[in-house]
DNA sequence: TTAATTAATGTCATAGAGACACATACCTGT
DNA sequence: ACAGGTATGTGTCTCTATGACATTAATTAA
């Protein structure tokens, strides 16, 4: 009793956050085509088998193609069905989520105009393709809780960073104020990162250049900040 | 330019854990179809459009039609993609892990031959089909993780339980011994429980019994248990 | 009655985070 | 050169949830 069955309509969408002035961002890009063409959505699209050895890099080809960059930090949010959700049918769409640095992305965002970056807290104000909304919301659920526990913020930091800089980007990912002494803390236990010889002006007293050290593992802490 | 996309095979395939005697254990499957027709498998299959909603429902009328009930517990893992990991060519799994009280499943289980409970420490000797050990390593990180902050063991209890089978649960889960007063300041503390007006004997002084209060959310610690 | 056994509680030590004061370094303007 | 402003970096105390472990409570079997 070999039944045929009809593989839904499977796409590889990925929601790709950046920091940029203390304020969390979040890229979304015109539709070209049917449905809601015109209309802000997430990037993505289909599998191509000759060029995809998985989905991870079927993300990575479609953000690639907008940004011009592949994003040092990628990781599966969670699929999305339904017969709901798309006016085509049935179909099924593996979300990512992606950080970068802003100065990574965005020489190659501003030559086009069918991507930007837009605030998360102005994401109520315009329309979305699908569920798109939805999606995005789930991915800022994880990225925040995931930004008490480890130091993945750190991935929208540039290769050399200052503590400042990466406090105010944490603080741009969870909405609240962060005790440097704190982040310090986990910068030091982590085993994460390594001092650069080099600092930088901030203002006031140069500040001391980090960067992550090499093929590192991301640490989960077994606490969370702000509690 | 509409190109025309293969989507490649989609199935959705859950690892089903338990705990029996301290033990945990994971629910394999005789394969009854080429390819690795019967050798050990997580249950799965494929999407039916006409029965399923969503992928959620394909995932529990799969370990319903294999164990009889509805597990608690589901939640989604993550997908696998690639072009190694079936003889027929790329597909996409969609793995879920779900959480059941042993008792629930055992009188179907018992009564078929082609599944059983595997404890997950006997994995390394018995062959597995697909990279179904790989996703089954996966769920055991997760729901180890998640045992040191949630309350998700609760759901491989039966409707009543004592603060003991909760304790062995956990332990089985996180194969590391757990003080009782910890386990009991987070009993109390997450509000998910109630007290219900009964005990029951346990070889020494009666044991207080548990419930599940109607329509709880997990509730999520700041810290992890072990550390 | 007593020993054995498991349940439940009381209490202190510990570790990591929050709060915040203080010290340090650097820039700018006078 | 020096003072004022500013951001960086450190010292230290408090707070809280957990670990450790002793103690009390309840129940059965001998």
């Amino acid at each position: 009793m070999s039944e045929v069955f009809v593989n839904p309509m499977f796409t590889v969408d990925s929601v790709l956050f950046t920091v940029v002035d203390e304020t969390l961002k979040v890229l979304l890009v015109k539709r070209a085509i049917e449905p809601f063409k015109g209309r802000w959505a997430i990037p993505g699209g289909f599998i191509d088998i000759d060029q995809d050895d998985n989905t991870d890099m079927t993300a990575k080809r479609k953000l690639s193609d907008k940004t011009g960059v592949v994003p040092k930090y990628l990781e599966q949010l969670r699929t999305f069905s339904g017969l709901n959700r798309d006016p085509r049918g049935f179909t099924i769409t593996l979300a990512y989520f992606a950080l970068v640095p802003f100065e990574e992305a965005a020489p190659h965002i501003d030559t086009v105009d069918e991507a930007d970056w837009v605030n998360v807290s102005d994401l109520n104000d315009i329309p979305v393709a699908f569920d798109h909304k939805e999606i995005i919301a789930i991915a800022l659920e994880r990225i925040r809780q995931k930004a008490l526990y480890s130091m993945i913020p750190v991935y929208c930091c540039q290769e050399y960073f200052t503590v400042g800089q990466l406090k105010g980007v944490i603080e741009a990912i969870i909405d609240k104020p962060l005790q440097r002494k704190s982040l310090m803390r986990r910068i030091e236990s982590s085993g994460m990162f390594e001092i650069v010889d080099q600092k930088v002006q901030s203002g006031g007293r140069k500040a001391q250049l980090y960067k992550l050290k090499g093929n590192v593992d991301v640490v989960h802490f077994e606490r969370n900040l702000g509690s």
